[in-house]
DNA sequence: CTAATATGCAACCAGGAGGTTGCATATGAC
DNA sequence: GTCATATGCAACCTCCTGGTTGCATATTAG
């Protein structure tokens, strides 16, 4: 692996991190799991049924936004919530490269104790 | 979905945010991803290159530990730290479920415009 | 117009996160 | 045995997070 490209790595650690501190909120995984129905929702709707206020909902929201894992469109007086399907892709990225990367030492070292 | 299936989910999201926390931090994404080369590697090797504190990296690993992402064995005057895949497993397959019901949202949508 | 609804903004609060320093202790090397 | 190395523990600090309440504002409904 080039120089280059560690570098990369890194950076791309770098940015992806957000995304994972963005989704390690059980509120905030709810939020993104319902809005992975596909449907556009306001915040009074996500709140509904929750316990916590709407303000707590609207921060949430502003944190999934800024990670950039929802969008947010005024439509009158509502502002309707949708998700954002790259982010998340990138983050699957992650973990994948991850696991792989690990399967492949496993199989390093079982290849070194076999053989 | 019925409803036991659909509160087995919610108490699955309770358990898999903490993994998501623990990911969400730069520095711990790089312990991860230096791990998941298969070595156990001892506290004061991964503090190495780094400009954080040794107790800084401590604390970083015992979340991680917290989380299952992580694990340590005392060897001698040193603790090496492996990567436990599993609940990186978790993760990715709660990404990989959130993302499939997107998809099957766009497809629904895109069926009933075109038809 | 008036009332209800949906949101925005700001102040405030408690607790946790991330980081440091200092000192103690266990273990390995010579 | 002595010294260096690796870690543990505790106190402390600052800033951010998650949450609240109160009030202001915009928009839709009747």
């Amino acid at each position: 692996m080039s120089p280059a490209r560690h570098e990369s790595a890194v950076r791309e650690l770098r940015r992806h991190a957000p995304i994972f501190a963005a989704l390690g909120d059980e509120t905030r995984l709810k939020l993104v799991k319902r809005l992975s129905g596909g449907s556009r929702v306001s915040i009074a709707r996500l709140t509904q049924g929750s316990t916590l206020t709407r303000q707590a909902i609207t921060k949430h929201l502003r944190v999934l936004q800024d990670a950039g894992l929802v969008r947010g469109v005024r439509r009158g007086r509502e502002y309707l919530f949708g998700l954002e399907a790259e982010p998340l892709d990138d983050a699957r990225r992650i973990l994948d490269d991850i696991s792989r990367q690990w399967d492949v030492a496993l199989a390093r070292l079982k290849s070194f104790v076999e053989g």
